[in-house]
Formats: C-alpha cells, sequence, structure tokens
DNA sequence: CTGTCCTATCTTTTT
DNA sequence: GATAGGACAG
C-alpha cells in the first residue's frame, strides 16, 4: 500500500480507510479534518479509483485551494490530475455549461454578483410598481434568497400567499425573469439549474457513472439544493463521504439546513460514522470551556472534543468599563505580549459578533502604530473602474447582459444619455425585444448624432468580439482599454494624481489578473476568466496578502475554519452574543454555536472580554455579561440575569436595567498594563471608504 | 450628473 | 450616534 496512514489517529484512520459506502464524520473543531479528507483521496487514489471518479466540494474557494495544496504534498502530481475539486457554486457552472444544451441554456451565460441581483430586483419591484418603502429591494432580495435555497419557487409560494408574500412571490418571478433575459445566473440558480440537469436522466446517469466517490466538506453548511445535488449523484454508487460539525452551523440564516447532517444515517440508510474528537489545536483549557459552551445546545450529534495538548493558560474573562477601554485593554495586552514574548502579530486575532464593534479597536490600533488587517471590507472588485471594466468584459461575453450595457453605455460619456436610454428601455418593452436589439434596429428612431454614437459603441463591441481568439484574453483587455480610452475617463473624473495613479493601478490589476488566469487554467478564455472573479471575488481573507506581522480583525463568522495563536473574544454581552436580534427570534442557538467557534479558533491562549456599559442606538446602556461567559466556567446563569433577558424579549425597551452585571467569578489575568508608548512605523491596512479615511483624522483626539 | 440634505436603520454574508 | 442610501436642487 504506497499511501502512509502514520501520523493517523484511530478515528482518522477509520475515516480514511472505509472507502466505500456512506460515511459520515463528525469532525470537532480542530480535530484534523482537512487532513482526513486529503489522505481519504489519496487513499482512495492508490486503491486505483480514477482520479476522475472522484468529486470533493468544498464551501469556500480557500478550502479547495487548500485541500488541492495538500493532496500534491501527499501523491505525486501525474496521480493527482483530473481530480475534481471546488466549490459547489464552481462544480456547477462547468457542469451547466458542459450540459447548457440539454437545459436550453445559453452556454455563456453570465453569473451576476450581489449588486447586479440588487439592480434587477429595484428594476423588478418598480415594474410591478411595487414601492421600495414597501418591500425594500435588499429585504425582498435576501427573502427570495431564502426561498431559492430552499427549493422553493415563485408559484408554490403565490399560491398561499398573503400580502408581502405574495408581493415577493410576484418579484421574485419577475427578478428571474430580468435575470434571464440577460442571461444571467445568481449564485442561488447555479445550484437549482444544477438540480434541474440532474433531474434529466440521461445527465444524471452520465454524472453518477463518472463520479463514483463524493467527498462533501462543511456538510452542516449544506442547503436544500446542494443535498439535492450530493443526494442524486451519490443515489447509485453511495459512495458518499460527508464531513462536518453541526456544532458550528452557523449559516442557518442563509438557508444552511443542519437537519441534513443531523439525518444523515436516515438518508444514507447503513452509513457509518466516525466521530474525530481529538483536538490537536488548542489546549485543555480552551477545549475544556468549548465543551462547557455548546454542551448547553440539545438535540446536537453527541461528542466531546479532548484536548491532545497537556497544559495551558487558563481561558481568561476580562471585565472592562466600556467599549473605549476594551478596546485599549486589547491592544495593550497584544503589545505587552509582543514584547515580552517576541511574539508575531499575526498570532493574534480579534473577534466580534458584528461589523460595528471594530471601529474602535481600529482607532486604538492606529494610536498605538499597530498594523492590522480588517477582514471583510470594501474588496477589490467593488472599485467603480473594475467594475466598469470588468462590465465590458461581460458584455462581450455575453451580448444579451442587459445589466453591463446599462452601466457603460455611457461610461465614458459618449453621448447616450439617460433619456435616450429610458426612451430605448421603454421601447424595448413595447416591442418584447431586448435593448441591443432595439439599439441595433436601424429603424429605431434616432437623432443623427445619437445614431452615430450608437453604432460607434456597438460596432466597438463587435470588433472586440471579432478581433480576438477565444485565448486572447489579455489582448483583448489591452484593446478594450484603449478603445473606450479609460485613461481618458480616469483623468476626467479624477482631479487628483494620487486618485489617478490608485485607479489605473486597479486597471491594471485586472490585467494581471487576466495574465494570471491565462497562464494558471489550461483552456482559459474570456468565460472562463469572467467565472473566476464572480467565484471568487469576494475571497480576500486567504492567506495570500496577509502577513505575519499584522492583526487579524473579524466577526465571528469570517473566523469560521481558521485558527491563531491568541484569540481575544470581545463583547461578551447580552445582547451582542447573543444578539438581541436571537434573542428575541429564539436563534440563541446558533449564537451558542457561534460562541463555540470562536473560543476553538485559539491555540494557546483565549481571551473573553466584556464591559459594563456600552453605547447602543445613541445612549450608553448597561450591559450584562453574556450567558456563555457563565456558561465556559461551567456555572449557570443566575437567575435574575435570565429574567432580566426574558423581559427584554417581551418588551423591547429595556431602559431601566437593574440586574447590575455582577463581577462573575473573574479570572483577572494580571493587573491592566499602563499603555505602552511603542510606536513602530504605521500602516494600517484598512481599505474602508471614506468613512473610516476621514475617521482617522477625527479620532486623534486621545 | 453631482453635491448636499434628510431620514430610516441599526446581525451575521462561504458563493 | 453614526451611517448609508434616497430625494432633491442646482
Amino acid at each position: 500500500m504506497s499511501t502512509s496512514t502514520a501520523g493517523l489517529n484511530t478515528a482518522q484512520n477509520s475515516a480514511v480507510t472505509n472507502t466505500d459506502g456512506p460515511l459520515l464524520v463528525l469532525a470537532g473543531a480542530g480535530t484534523g479534518k482537512t487532513r482526513v479528507i486529503t489522505h481519504r483521496i489519496a487513499r482512495l487514489l492508490s486503491k486505483r479509483v480514477p482520479a476522475s471518479a472522484i468529486l470533493a466540494m468544498t464551501f469556500t474557494n480557500k478550502a479547495a485551494a487548500e485541500m488541492r495544496t495538500r493532496i500534491r504534498e501527499l501523491v505525486p502530481a501525474r496521480k493527482a490530475e483530473g481530480l475534481t475539486i471546488g466549490t459547489f457554486h464552481s462544480f456547477c457552472v462547468r457542469a451547466l455549461r458542459e450540459h447548457a444544451d440539454r437545459l436550453d441554456l445559453h452556454p455563456n451565460f453570465g453569473i451576476c454578483d450581489s449588486d447586479d441581483q440588487l439592480v434587477v430586483m429595484k428594476q423588478a419591484l418598480r415594474e410591478l410598481q411595487i414601492p421600495e418603502a414597501e418591500l425594500p429591494p435588499r429585504l425582498c432580495l435576501a427573502r427570495v434568497s431564502l426561498l431559492k435555497s430552499r427549493m422553493i419557487s415563485p408559484e408554490t409560494l403565490q399560491s398561499g400567499g398573503n400580502g408581502i408574500d405574495n408581493d415577493i412571490g410576484r418579484a421574485y418571478a419577475r427578478y428571474d425573469a430580468g435575470l434571464r433575459t440577460s442571461r444571467l445566473m445568481d449564485f442561488d440558480d447555479l445550484l437549482l439549474y444544477m438540480v434541474k440537469l440532474l433531474g434529466d436522466k440521461t445527465s444524471l446517469r452520465a454524472f453518477q457513472k463518472r463520479f463514483q466517490y463524493l467527498l462533501i466538506d462543511e456538510y452542516q453548511d449544506t442547503n436544500a439544493p446542494q443535498y439535492e445535488i450530493v443526494r442524486r449523484i451519490g443515489a447509485v454508487h453511495r459512495n458518499v463521504c460527508v464531513v462536518g460539525d453541526d456544532d458550528q452551523s452557523i449559516y442557518g440564516w442563509r438557508g444552511a439546513d443542519m437537519t441534513k447532517i443531523l439525518n444523515f444515517e436516515k438518508d444514507f440508510p447503513k452509513a457509518v460514522v466516525v466521530r474525530l474528537e481529538t483536538n490537536y489545536r488548542s489546549t485543555p483549557q480552551i477545549v475544556a470551556g468549548a465543551n462547557l459552551v455548546i454542551r448547553n445546545n440539545p438535540g446536537r450529534h453527541e461528542k466531546t472534543l479532548r484536548a491532545h495538548d497537556k497544559d495551558g493558560e487558563a481561558i481568561r474573562i476580562k471585565r472592562l468599563l466600556d467599549e473605549e477601554a476594551e478596546a485599549a485593554f486589547v491592544v495593550d495586552d497584544i503589545a505587552e505580549r509582543v514584547r515580552s514574548r517576541r511574539m508575531r502579530l499575526g498570532q493574534f486575532a480579534i473577534l466580534f459578533r458584528t461589523a460595528v464593534q471594530p471601529r474602535i479597536i481600529e482607532m486604538q490600533l492606529r494610536q498605538h502604530g499597530m498594523p492590522y488587517r480588517l477582514v471583510g471590507g470594501m474588496s477589490f472588485f467593488d472599485h467603480k473602474e473594475v467594475r466598469d471594466i470588468l462590465s465590458y468584459l461581460r458584455l462581450v461575453a455575453n451580448p444579451s447582459d442587459e445589466l453591463s450595457l446599462l452601466r457603460v453605455i455611457n461610461t465614458p460619456p459618449r453621448g447616450i444619455g439617460a433619456s435616450t436610454v429610458e426612451k430605448m428601455m421603454s421601447l424595448a418593452a413595447q416591442q418584447r425585444a431586448s435593448l441591443v436589439d432595439v439599439l441595433r434596429d436601424e429603424s429605431t428612431a434616432l437623432r443623427p448624432t445619437t445614431r452615430a454614437s450608437v453604432d460607434r459603441f456597438l460596432g466597438m463591441l463587435d470588433s472586440l468580439r471579432r478581433d480576438h481568439p477565444a485565448d486572447g484574453l489579455v489582448d483583448l483587455l489591452k484593446d478594450l482599454i484603449r478603445s473606450v480610452n479609460y485613461g481618458e475617463e480616469i483623468k476626467r473624473c479624477y482631479s487628483d494624481s494620487a486618485t489617478r495613479t490608485k485607479r489605473w493601478d486597479a486597471v491594471n490589476e485586472i490585467l494581471n489578473m487576466a495574465e494570471v488566469h491565462g497562464r494558471q487554467r489550461s483552456g482559459a478564455t474570456l468565460t472562463t476568466f469572467l467565472e473566476e472573479v464572480a467565484l471568487s471575488a469576494n475571497d480576500d481573507r486567504d492567506d495570500d496578502r496577509s502577513s505575519d506581522d499584522e492583526v487579524t480583525l473579524m466577526t465571528l463568522h469570517s473566523a469560521k475554519g481558521l485558527e491563531f495563536g491568541e484569540v481575544y473574544l470581545v463583547g461578551m454581552e447580552e445582547g451582542l452574543l447573543p444578539h438581541l436580534r436571537s434573542i428575541q427570534d429564539g436563534g440563541i442557538e446558533e449564537e451558542r454555536r457561534l460562541a463555540y467557534v470562536g473560543i476553538t479558533r485559539a491555540r494557546h491562549r483565549l481571551t473573553l472580554s466584556y464591559v459594563q456599559s456600552r453605547a447602543r442606538y445613541g445612549n450608553r446602556e448597561a450591559s450584562l455579561p453574556s450567558r456563555f461567559l457563565y456558561e465556559v466556567q461551567g456555572k449557570e446563569a443566575p437567575a435574575e440575569l435570565m429574567e432580566h433577558i426574558s423581559r427584554i424579549g417581551t418588551s423591547v425597551a429595556n431602559e431601566s436595567a437593574p440586574a447590575t452585571p455582577r463581577a462573575t467569578g473573574t479570572k483577572k489575568g494580571k493587573p491592566n498594563r499602563k499603555p505602552g508608548s511603542k510606536r513602530s512605523e504605521s500602516k494600517p491596512r484598512t481599505d474602508r471608504r471614506k468613512a473610516a479615511a476621514s475617521k482617522k483624522r477625527v479620532s486623534t483626539k486621545g
């Protein structure tokens, strides 16, 4: 046997060697989940399963990339060739393009991001004359996405509709129609159409025949269509291995369906269940704390994490006066650790529940000149010039893409103004034709100058399409940037030379990305490039740029799957973690899992902090320590706390806060350190927008 | 089209 | 209290 199973523990080994039949691997935090998956794939390959018969699906690009890297360490490249490892969405896109004819799809359909979605939804609401005040587009979009992730179609919804649900149903249908005219799919559609494709017997058989072995990562986050894809492809050979941890399911609000991991044994009878319970990441104290918290959740797959390591520090719980003191404490503490223990900043993470919390921490970090990285801010792809160029590209690839057409038709200004566009749009609606067709139609009435502009614009797009071979991506881009004279546009829009340079650099960065894409992917085309951009745009929490010398700031959600030497989990208060909304809607369990995820990110040292008072919506309110702080110490939350909370649950107003936060067995580590006035060169890396930039100035109040 | 004022909102965001 | 997004005026 060529596969080495050395270094795997008994449970891991059994997960790796049980290659045939359904297998559920319950992998607690830090128990070597990725190791198991990669070793399992190596094992299959060594048993002469062809690489092309293996399909491994993950939820993030990062997870897929890591899997690929680690497999490369285990097996020779030649053997790994032909493996299908990717996110659910990327797998679906490829499959759909390949089998586009079976569903009557255009093979060059585009993928729209959330901004595009919003545009389409707004349009839909306008057409239905549903006022945005009545049904905010964002909310509507969220609801539609949730419906799609439960595989509920507009028709189903409408039949039982009352009032707002009826509106949502109509908007849903209209929105989908809008996407279809532009030959676009949103993320949910990729999964739904895949399910549809698998409803076709011939296609289904082809997939079943090809993919003999399935591996699914993060199974607790699977939603209905994803589950359906797995179930159908795996129905015949039943070599379905799912790996996950129900205790880390934190995306329920987005349609992830935890019952899938809880019912796996029912869905796949005779499934073998393997529990990975040895945690190789954290100290016994941290593992114990995590267990104490999560055991309060009912209805889970019972499992108890055991620490592999022998000793460590106690979990620290710190009470601070207010959020400013909390931020100062954390930053001082990190500075002190760096000084006395010579630790790198990259070892530290500050985790929080909501996106507003990091602001005050950022201020402290800046004052200390401590470099940091805030995960989840604005992405490269949110910049105007990037979106412009990509819209042109999308339009070149997919002439039906009306969204992109509307975005670039007068950018840079070329004399096709808003009123013309509006006229053309209504004309298109009248003639039941697409906007491009109306523009192309010589009989459409236009002023001669406008006609000339339109023809020039359409001609430019046509020649871009005509003059470049499918694999001539970089040349196409260069030609495009030259043809639309984007350099001039930047000069026109920005007077400041530094800004100009920055914007122009961004444009060039797209060129670089295209070049890299062409080099790395065989058979790269414009379509594959756009696909990659669409499916990996927001993935900037990954390591490529992260440095050893930055503190990481991120939400608990973003932190899943990562680990840090030292973790500060701030804002451990009732109303924040667990969040008030969840307390009211009975979502405590998911909040608890969130706390569990946070706790289990830490390797050596974990600090939980809460404050006595916090500014909320303008006024300062007393805070109560989170129930999870009691739980983590193996205590019961005091009756008065729970009583107070139940009061919040019923009445939204919580003006009086009689229950003073009691100093819970607060293990104070060392007394508060004096602010070290260490001033290294500050290069805070925040790409927040103007808000943060101006904030920076304001924050010099000391 | 751009800047400014006003007002509704205040959880999380893999793809 | 901050902020973002929309309405509206210039």
